[in-house]
DNA sequence: CTAATTTAGTTAGCCTAACTAGTGAATACT
DNA sequence: AGTATTCACTAGTTAGGCTAACTAAATTAG
């Protein structure tokens, strides 16, 4: 039940490529649901995963830098993660009070095989475009990318 | 402590451009986490709140179909908004069962004092472009959407 | 026109996943 | 050598979802 109690709102003032842009951000986290979801696991695990699949093997200490969560809700994540058979751990050869986390082959495969193709997919549009057209969107992407990081570093002053 | 086993690791044969996107997505969901911390609330609250000032007022139900949340969860938010003055409750005019949910002046103000100036920062990027390089721009938004959005249609089945 | 069903919002109680604090073991300082 | 720090983990707490059940109002059926 939305009511418009009158015409005194923001209008729209920004441009089709802006509200694209919002769209698509609303679009990827709706796409991380969704492999989540089909993961059987949760947000914050999939993100792991993620960052384990990327850049692994992880200690529990690195994941939580990463993630921005403390090493307690890693272990707990990792704890999650082995039990489904998606990650385990290894001791750290390096440091033996330490632990290194890796994805199975099994889990990073199937994981691969959602995230690759969206992967190529978004990547694959370029290709609709001239090298100089490339270009430019790379520029586009690149400046935006940097006023939203100036964005961010300023928001807790 | 990250070690890398060796070069058996899918490589990044994905372009900058793919690279930027994919970075701006991390960094909006930062944004809203600032933003969200700024204000004191939390991130469902903080959709709530954004929906509140884009289309507001809303109904309860409303608010949890656009969020994908439960009513009782709503009730419990608005009402964690409420006791911070974020927004207020009115009886629905149209029907005495309903109640409708408005974030308040004061709040929507905050908000969009932090809200505006990264739309605006966002959107400004377009004016570093000719019109052509705009169009070039947005046709690329267009079609990455296109097909974030089959990605996502296409995940359960 | 009354009775039954549906819809809206709320309340109560449960569960997941975060947090902080504290522990034992290993490593790093000096 | 002795102290301090770092690492992963455990225990207990808290926040914020959920489902189920309830009340009141609106709608539909007989």
């Amino acid at each position: 039940m939305q009511i418009d109690p009158g015409g005194e709102r923001p209008p729209a003032r920004v441009r089709p490529a802006s509200q694209h842009l919002h769209r698509l951000v609303e679009l990827s986290s709706e796409f991380e649901r969704g492999l989540a979801r089909e993961l059987g696991i949760n947000l914050t695990d999939l993100e792991a995963m993620e960052h384990l699949i990327q850049d692994g093997p992880l200690s529990p200490g690195d994941i939580a830098r990463r993630l921005g969560i403390s090493a307690a809700s890693v272990t707990i994540a990792v704890d999650r993660l082995s039990a489904m058979g998606h990650v385990s751990r290894q001791p750290n050869p390096l440091d033996r009070r330490g632990v290194l986390i890796s994805a199975t082959p099994d889990s990073r495969q199937r994981t691969m095989s959602v995230l690759m193709p969206m992967i190529f997919a978004v990547d694959g549009v370029l290709d609709e475009f001239e090298p100089e057209q490339q270009a430019t969107i790379t520029r586009y992407l690149l400046r935006v990318t940097d006023r939203y990081q100036e964005k961010v570093d300023r928001l807790g002053d």
